[in-house]
DNA sequence: AAAATACTAAAGTGAGTGTTCTAAAACGTA
DNA sequence: TACGTTTTAGAACACTCACTTTAGTATTTT
């Protein structure tokens, strides 16, 4: 019986996480949200709530949509496991589709950005970042099992390392770093990997925390 | 002739840069520099000359107080260097200073919070951070000097992998990460340091860009 | 004492912030 | 056609922001 809405919810979400990519939380006021995605103030409270509500469901519309995308491809859908983690971490500062270029990663400018106490956003971070960390370590057991890598290495403490080093990657390309160095930094890491460590042989199996 | 100033520039300097390390350049308001520093507005603006300014300052201080402290105390001042490599890395998120604990790293903030645009503050920023790259080269060469790592590693590059995972371990620490984690992934890399790989040697020599 | 400089405190600038209110508009049903 | 309900745009709210100005006071030298 009550009229209906006239704009496409999930759409508005997307214009939405472009913005908050592109700028970050702070730097994006309402009134850019409004612009951007055609709404007034009025309708983007009465749909989402805050701009912390609509903030935290941007970045969950990020994990599903980018982050699970390149999940996909360069991981879980790679022929090749060991080279497709090569490329997923190459992937993160180049080779973006032309619409997405420059805009770093939306998850780990928000682990800098984010207020400690904000716990919403928060938790919705952790779970995106997990999903990375859970997809490399898994990809990485699959190049053990091609014997791409040594059977005594530990690949959740791999999978960690290589997650560790995103941020810096990501922050040193929007600092003008040369491309061929961080490529190299890569390829390093993932060379060292392939030879067996003696530190390898102490932690063997168990970890979980 | 005229009246000499009462308050001690560098002493406030150093009180505005705490508050920045603490809280971010945005986060941190005019008014609550007014009160950490004990000067009014008038005076700062007298003496730097805006908020961006001042920060600049800020940022100069704790590179050369705080980052060069950190690179004298354990790179350049390290008797072992290897083992020294591996306390800088832990020291980024443990074993601070009381009153400075819970304080992640100014530079890595900088790097995140940082608009492309401002490029004062952006040289500052990578001032600080070749400072730390080279330190680790130095470092690591000196550990090589020492038959600690294999002749055949590049120091470059190994340095600029071990100071890419600067920021991830902080966001990561900072986001309630496990301690004993990180501290894996760091003794992982460095041990991974210790063992030749085939890639070493495509890598000897020139890289200096 | 006069001139010059340093500093504080407070008010005020204009722009921008997230959020709420209001009232009109648009629909399905009675 | 009128009603109940929901959507919508836009004004308005109360506030903070960096920054400036002004007026007054303090401390030095000439």
């Amino acid at each position: 019986m009550p009229r209906p809405k006239t704009f496409d919810t999930s759409l508005a979400l997307n214009k939405a996480m472009m913005l908050f990519w592109r700028q970050g939380y702070t730097r994006t006021s309402m009134r850019h949200l409004e612009n951007a995605t055609g709404l007034s103030a009025g309708s983007i409270y009465h749909e989402f709530g805050s701009k912390q509500a609509l903030f935290d469901r941007a970045l969950h519309a990020y994990i599903d949509h980018v982050i699970k995308a390149r999940i996909t491809r360069h991981l879980d859908g790679a022929e090749d496991p060991l080279s497709g983690v090569e490329q997923f971490m190459l992937s993160s500062f180049i080779a973006l589709p032309s619409t997405y270029q420059q805009l770093s990663c939306l998850l780990v400018n928000t682990a800098a950005e984010l207020d400690q106490n904000e716990s919403r956003v928060g938790t919705t971070l952790k779970y995106g970042l997990k999903l990375i960390d859970d997809a490399l370590a898994r990809t990485l057991e699959r190049a053990k099992d091609r014997s791409q890598l040594p059977k005594t290495l530990n690949t959740a403490d791999s999978a960690k390392q290589l997650g560790l080093m995103l941020p810096g990657i990501l922050l040193a390309a929007k600092n003008d770093a040369p491309h061929d160095v961080l490529e190299r930094a890569i390829k390093q890491t993932l060379s060292q990997l392939k030879t067996p460590t003696a530190a390898d042989q102490h932690t063997i199996g168990e970890r979980h925390d």
